[in-house]
RNA sequence: GCCCGAGUGGCGGAAUUGGUAGACGCAGCGGACUCAAAAUCCGCCGCCCUUAAAAGCGUGUCGGUUCGACUCCGACCUCGGGCACCA
């Protein structure tokens, strides 16, 4: 044994040992596990060439899973994998020019290399790149399943148009409402697309993330039910009136959704969106409306965008007709309405919604009351707004309808509008159908073929795979596909004619959807077998915050379509959920002229802090000017702010760099990255290798430790050990692995304090085989290689799957216990009294304490004893 | 704007969920060892008033519930995540 530790030495070691036993690779059934299958599984990560220390957290909880659920005798299986598909492979090729598939194929290479020293148990077997044919073909083979079934199906979508570029941007290129290349104002536009249908399971969708998933954080629940957004309400048809009937050249209605029907009296507007057919025909016939509706069709399409707009509305000109009372009701075309959502058109309420009261207030528009407040708060609604006029109340002003609560006049009104065919009540759903459709190269070709006489045809199954052409270099304006004849050029297979093969690709949350079910089976001739019955549903998923609602939800939804195509059997994908916050870091940017932000890599920084730490200045170390800070953000690629581990392992270790990013913090935090104090958990494994090579003599030869004839001082030192351990287990299982850490700290101080007693050889043969088994899931090296030197891997085998230790209960009891007394709630002092002394005698010795008596200086109301804890004297 | 979190010493954080606020570590200060430095070891370390002891004040802000609040309730402030084409 070595008397100084040598990471690097220990952690070659290590990992040679697991290479030779192939320790990781995982099977089905396996009959060293009788406990039965445990699947752990972290999101895949996108490669882009870095791995940084947040990839680095996030897996070492993934392998500080597996080793824990493994030494509790679980057959386990972790695979990785790579999200490869996707937009920053095309950003690359633009600065680079170099094609998607060569920099994402080379990034895999590197990013698995750094991952080779940290020692994480993944089953490599089972690894998937979701850019190979042959993954991405069972995308294409269920999209066609769901395309037969309805799920699937094509209609109009609104994008980001760049009008200089001629190209589709995604959200994330749009900067300020603008182009992120052409710098140019982006608009709206219409074009064709596929949607898969999610909205048809929003009921399960909830019911299930309200109900069943217990194994979910509260918070991530809580955002899913909201993202669904079911709400029980009313569709109103507000009939046409001649002068609408005369310009859109039919009869109909104007249909709404509301949840407040009871205010159906109250409406003195409709607002409709731009893209709405009564605003486009009313636009033909008035220039001044056409130009607003043009004037809408600016800016981008996401919500906050829309959400914090000044709110613009215009008159039509045009009438709808109340379904109650046939009096006219002006349309107006707004642009907060959109026309994705429910049906592009809603009524206008000023006296009970705040936002219609402000929409009205500005173009002065009628403020009818036809609610009021049954607290009293009001009678009229007058200006200005206060809360209490959206309450629900009595109904008044409102016909025959008037003098109702408000479940009363909804069951009411909607009750008189099914009579007369003018609406119902209906429940819908915030959630919207998930469009897939991406005007793309570096995807899964979506499989269609489209035939000037047959329209559009799905590709017949056994031509899949639809291969994506690996040597394109996008360039910024636009899909390569659409150039490339090879791709495009084929025949309907329909009418055999030549015909145009479909250049959109799918959504890459489409790739992120199933991919942990093929890790079950990942050389299968079909989508899933047998296999995946035997690991699904994952027990344990591990990853980001930041997928809380859309990758969860659409993994959730893909499950139950496979399960409704009889795939799999599971409803629910994830059994277990842990969502780990992310690191974050400071960010610095310089502006070039044209607006276009470039971001600094921490090394090519030189940042300044005042005393408490905030970043007060920074200038960039190639020129020592100043660069403009961007906040603290995730660690992420596009912001150029991440931290490489390499370093960091070469410097310390393997063991130290996964030992540290545990002990910085809750993991379900975020945290800025800072690796000021990673010498502390350093020197601990330093100091815990030379107590093991100073005492390995009496370590390896000690006698079985014989609990009833430890001296007192030692008896405190094993209590103290295995309240520790106690404390461990308990947040192993909760996940908090930051105190796991401090939890092996204390037990080496304990050890430390019993060394010097000659008798003390027992305790600490059992002490450190506590404590290497207690702290090897998060740092494995140093401990495997500790287990095999003082000789425990003879007794107990090796450290892979030694049975935990459990905490002994006669170590865990006292002879005495320790009291807090407090006066009225403050602490007063402290009183020991033997382990089973009654309740009287404990508060007779607590009141018989000299600091306590100085403040009970008037008549005692009231004791109140906590048991092993505390008295509280109430005065 | 909407939804979800977080805010505790100089710093990262702990407090088994209503019962001793500051565990464990970093930084700092003092000491031992050393010719010296590094490494290592020992001690101190929330604020305030003090020679000391004791008291008082302290968990983003303001208010409430309770014998007792970092923990529960209400309002607000700041920071982070998400908002459907970043992944």
């Amino acid at each position: 044994m070595d008397e100084i530790y040598d990471p690097a030495a220990v952690e070659a070691a290590a990992q040679q040992h697991w290479r030779a036993l192939d320790a990781y690779r995982s099977k089905e059934h396996d009959p060293r596990f009788p406990k039965g299958k445990f699947y752990v599984c972290s999101m895949l990560p996108y490669p882009s060439g870095k791995l940084h220390m947040g990839h680095m957290r996030n897996y070492t909880l993934n392998d500080v899973v597996y080793r824990f659920m493994r030494s509790s005798g679980y057959n386990v299986m972790t695979p990785m994998g790579w999200d490869a598909f996707g937009l920053p492979a095309e950003n690359a090729a633009i600065d680079k020019r170099i094609a998607p598939a060569k920099w994402t194929r080379a990034n895999i290479a590197d990013m698995k290399a750094q991952f080779a020293p940290m020692g994480f148990a993944f089953d490599w077997s089972r690894e998937i790149a979701t850019c190979d044919p042959s993954y991405y073909r069972w995308n294409q083979w269920l999209f066609l399943k769901m395309l037969k079934g309805g799920i699937a199906y094509r209609k109009t979508q609104i994008v980001n148009w760049d009008p200089v570029d001629n190209t589709v941007l995604a959200n994330e290129q749009v900067v300020d409402g603008r182009g992120w290349r052409s710098g140019v104002p982006v608009e709206k536009r219409e074009i064709p697309g596929y949607y898969l249908a999610i909205t048809r399971y929003a009921e399960e969708l909830l019911q299930q993330v309200k109900n069943d998933l217990e194994g979910w954080p509260a918070q991530v629940r809580t955002m899913q039910e909201n993202w669904i957004g079911r709400s029980e309400g009313c569709e109103i048809h507000f009939p046409y009136a001649p002068d609408t009937r005369e310009v859109v050249e039919s009869d109909g209605a104007l249909k709404v959704f509301t949840t407040r029907a009871d205010t159906v009296f109250g409406a003195t507007f409709m607002a409709i969106a731009a893209e709405h057919p009564i605003a486009l025909a009313a636009g033909r016939l008035n220039p001044r409306l056409s130009a607003f509706i043009d004037e809408c069709r600016h800016g981008a399409v996401m919500e906050a965008d829309l959400a914090t707009q000044e709110k613009k509305g215009m008159a039509t000109g045009l009438h709808v007709l109340h379904p109650f009372t046939g009096k006219p009701i002006e349309v107006w075309v707004a642009n907060y309405v959109l026309m994705g959502y429910g049906e592009g058109a809603v009524m206008g309420v000023p006296a009970h919604d705040e936002r219609d009261f402000e929409f009205a207030h500005k173009n002065r528009l009628p403020i009818v009351g036809v609610v009021k407040s049954k607290t009293g708060a009001y009678d009229q609604v007058r200006e200005p707004w206060i809360a209490p006029y959206s309450e629900y109340g009595i109904t008044v002003n409102s016909g025959e309808f008037s003098g109702l609560e408000f479940q009363a006049a909804v069951d009411a009104i909607a009750a008189a509008l099914q009579s007369r065919g003018l609406g119902c009540k209906r429940i819908q759903y915030r959630l919207r159908d998930w469009g897939i459709s991406r005007q793309r190269y570096w995807g899964t070709p979506i499989p269609i073929i489209h035939c000037e006489v047959c329209g559009a045809v799905p590709v017949p199954e056994e031509d899949l795979p639809v291969v994506l052409p690996e040597d394109l270099v996008p360039d910024g304006t636009g899909n390569p596909l659409n150039k490339d004849e090879r791709f495009l050029a084929c025949t309907c297979p329909v009418c055999g004619k030549p015909a145009r093969r479909e250049t959109d690709t799918m959504d890459t949350f489409v790739d992120s959807s199933w991919y942990y079910m093929r890790y079950c089976c990942p050389d299968a001739p079909v989508m899933v077998d047998e296999r995946t019955d035997y690991w699904m549903p994952v027990d344990q998923y591990i990853g980001g915050i930041e997928h809380a609602v859309l990758h969860l939800l659409y993994a959730r939804f893909w499950t139950k379509v496979m399960r409704d195509l009889g795939l799999v059997k599971v409803n629910e994908p994830f059994k277990q959920l842990f969502t780990q916050g992310m690191l974050l870091a400071h960010c610095y940017y310089r502006e070039d002229t044209n607006g276009k932000k470039r971001w600094f890599y921490p090394a090519e920084i030189e940042q300044q802090f005042d005393e408490r730490g905030t970043p007060i200045s920074a200038v960039a170390r190639e020129d020592g000017k100043p660069v403009s800070y961007g906040g603290i953000e995730k660690m992420s690629k596009s912001k150029n702010n991440v931290v490489e581990p390499g370093a960091f392992i070469e410097r310390f270790g393997a063991d130290t760099a996964r030992a540290f990013v545990m002990f910085a913090g809750p993991p379900d935090q975020s945290a800025p990255w800072s690796d000021a104090s990673a010498k502390g958990v350093h020197q601990f494994l330093k100091r815990l290798w030379s107590f093991c090579y100073d005492h390995r003599e009496r370590i390896t030869s000690a006698p079985a430790l014989v609990a009833a004839s430890l001296g007192g001082g030692l008896k405190k030192v094993r209590h103290e050990l295995h309240t520790c351990l106690q404390q461990a287990l308990f947040d192993y299982q909760r996940t908090h692995y930051n105190t796991v850490v401090s939890a092996t700290m204390k037990m080496l101080i304990a050890l430390e304090s019993a060394k010097g007693q000659p008798e003390a050889a027992p305790l600490l043969r059992e002490g450190v085989s506590i404590l290497l088994r207690t702290l090897y899931p998060i740092a494995p090296h140093v401990t495997h290689v500790l287990w095999v030197q003082l000789g425990y891997a003879r007794e107990l085998g090796d450290l892979l799957d030694a049975p935990l230790p459990a905490p002994a209960q006669d170590a865990l009891r006292q002879d005495e216990l320790e009291l807090v007394v407090q006066v009225n709630g403050k602490l007063r002092g402290r009183v020991t009294v033997p382990a089973g002394a009654n309740e009287d005698a404990i508060k007779a010795a607590a009141l018989a304490d000299e600091h306590v008596r100085k403040f009970v200086d008037k008549p005692i109301r009231k004791v109140i004893y906590v048991p092993g804890k505390l008295i509280n004297i109430v005065v």
